[in-house]
DNA sequence: GCGGGTGTTCACGC
DNA sequence: CGCGTGAACACCCG
């Protein structure tokens, strides 16, 4: 799925291009995309809403409407949100598609089928388990190295990596984003997290922020499904020091090699050499 | 046919 | 309770 700068870079898109707008139909080809929500309920709250702002929490895009409601959007592995004109064909993975008041169409693809859509009253918003259980955003005041090393000191068992991955430490990083951070930051992913020095803390803490940054300013990574609002792929493939470069040198020509693992099921890469 | 894929959740075993 | 593993969701690709 898209990570945090995928799901941003849509965000932004997003934003220039519907609030403002009102939301004028939906239509539901595949109703199991639909989550906590009922079909003809969706319908009713959103017609002739308008969208005052797209928010993202996470890796969750909010549509926030006029009436009161917030429409949840989870892109999981191989979602996208296509901004499309209503003479474009509909795609064989087209499973939503809600109509705006300027003609244009918002197409919700998704070949897996995991992403899923939800109404909730925005006032609600805060007790929906999934957003209540979210950590602090990278980018807010909130996460600091204190943070860090607060939460990290419960998790002596666990894998640095496998913590990067859990949303309710941290919202937004995911397999991607995860490993390009931990060698940033010269962290082997093995590593526990109690353990890490003050200096290592910090230095995961500004690895993060960097490599999200640079994520954005190159609207996402596209290895295989993620695009961006217009259907256009990200440019940060190419940044990527570790991630599926398993047996290519280290960037920072150390004489390491990057090598593949597995931590909580998911591939791993990192440079033996300077990642300890 | 098999394994793996930007995510999340659950069952199970230690 | 914490943590790791494997599976599940569904579909495409090499």
């Amino acid at each position: 799925m898209p990570e945090l700068p995928e799901v941003e870079t849509v965000r932004l898109d997003l934003q220039r291009s519907i609030v403002g707008l009102k939301l004028t139909s939906v239509e539901i080809f595949l109703p199991k995309m639909l989550k906590d929500t009922q079909a003809e309920d969706l319908a009713h709250i959103l017609k002739d809403a308008k969208i005052t702002a797209v928010d993202r929490r996470g890796k969750i895009i909010l549509l926030r409407l006029s009436s009161g409601y917030t429409i949840m959007i989870h892109l999981k592995m191989s979602g996208q949100l296509l901004y499309m004109d209503a003479e474009d064909p509909i795609g064989k993975w087209t499973h939503i598609i809600f109509g705006l008041s300027n003609g244009h169409l918002l197409h919700l693809r998704d070949q897996r089928q995991f992403g899923y859509v939800k109404a909730l009253k925005t006032e609600d918003a805060g007790n929906d388990t999934t957003l209540a259980g979210m950590g602090p955003e990278p980018f807010s005041t909130d996460f600091t190295v204190a943070y860090l090393k607060d939460r990290f000191t419960r998790r002596k068992k666990a894998k640095i990596k496998a913590v990067l991955l859990d949303q309710s430490v941290i919202a937004g990083i995911g397999n991607i984003y995860a490993d390009e951070i931990l060698h940033e930051a010269r962290i082997k992913p093995t590593r526990s997290p109690d353990v890490l020095t003050r200096q290592e803390l910090a230095a995961l803490h500004d690895a993060t922020l960097e490599i999200l940054r640079a994520a954005i300013e190159n609207r996402g990574s596209s290895f295989s499904k993620y695009v961006d609002l217009s259907g256009k792929q990200g440019g940060y493939v190419k940044h990527h020091r570790v991630y599926r470069r398993e047996g290519e040198p280290c960037f920072r020509d150390d004489g390491g090699t990057i090598k593949r693992i597995k931590i909580a099921g998911r591939s791993t890469f990192y440079c033996p050499k300077c990642q300890k």
